[in-house]
DNA sequence: CTAACTGCAAAAATTTTGCATGCAC
DNA sequence: GTGCATGCAAAATTTTTGCAGTTAG
């Protein structure tokens, strides 16, 4: 069966090749991992990849985001969480339940534009996480401190 | 002189006594290093005070931020920046230089507002970082490209 | 006095580095 | 065959945990 090729990988194969780097299973595997996963932390896909080791995990996003196939994020604490790079979106952190949820990327196109007016700076859209609380929690919080 | 007592620490020791905790020299340290430093990772901190341990460094970070007086956000990679609670605005980070920017806390109020009014998410600001490219670096980019 | 706090040592967790073998091209 | 990649072991970080001595209240 031919057609079953690369269906999950479309350009990683010619991003390495252009590079003059090679194609490998461990590549393919990490990349998919990501993909799958959303958005996780080098531990969560070497969990996610079999028979890859860890290392290899690291050295591989590395380079896959200098390749532009995926990018990071921080959504807390000291790990950071990988993502497709096409995958456009920003991320909202409930820090109660610790809850990611999407949301859709023009939401700070009226932030990145006062940035840019203003100090010339440019946001990276990709890079964008807001903590706070999510509705549930903000709700259970109420309900909790009218019981006091 | 009892005019220089609690200059540095005004609510640390109410806040401590309240909870019936003690105030000591370490505490006071460490809070009057985050408050001088702006903004600092533990390791900062701790190389910032004299005469008090890493551990607890960590600890009193910790305790400090239960009480209310210190904050934390991500400033990238892992290592968390604690920050006064009272000083009130948002980070800009540049990917470029490394730059860390004050901004105005008004500057997330239109977001605050959108994802309050269509989400019922309540943006924590204390916590709030843009990542992107400073004036300064965008140029700088822009100069190199053109050379090209 | 009493129990909270600290420092030191050790453990745990996370990420990086070196090097010999393996495999893509 | 050539040299890029991987795996394994070891080192370097960073943060946490245990415990006995110290000290604030």
């Amino acid at each position: 069966m031919s057609g079953m090729a690369d269906h999950s990988a479309p350009d990683l194969a010619t991003a390495l090749r252009t590079r003059g780097l090679r194609m490998t299973a461990q590549r393919e595997q990490v990349l998919d991992a990501v993909r799958r996963l959303g958005h996780a932390t080098p531990e969560q896909i070497s969990d996610a990849v079999t028979g890859v080791d860890v290392t290899t995990v690291y050295r591989n996003l590395e380079l896959l985001e200098e390749l532009g196939l995926v990018r990071h994020t921080h959504l807390g604490h000291g790990a950071p969480a990988y993502r497709p790079a096409d995958d456009d979106h920003v991320h909202l952190v409930c820090h109660a339940c610790g809850n990611v949820i999407d949301a859709p990327p023009d939401l700070v196109d009226a932030l990145a534009g006062r940035l840019a007016d203003d100090r010339g700076f440019v946001l990276d859209r990709s890079h964008f996480t807001v903590f706070g609380r999510c509705r549930d929690c903000v709700a259970a919080e109420q309900t909790a401190d009218s019981g006091r």
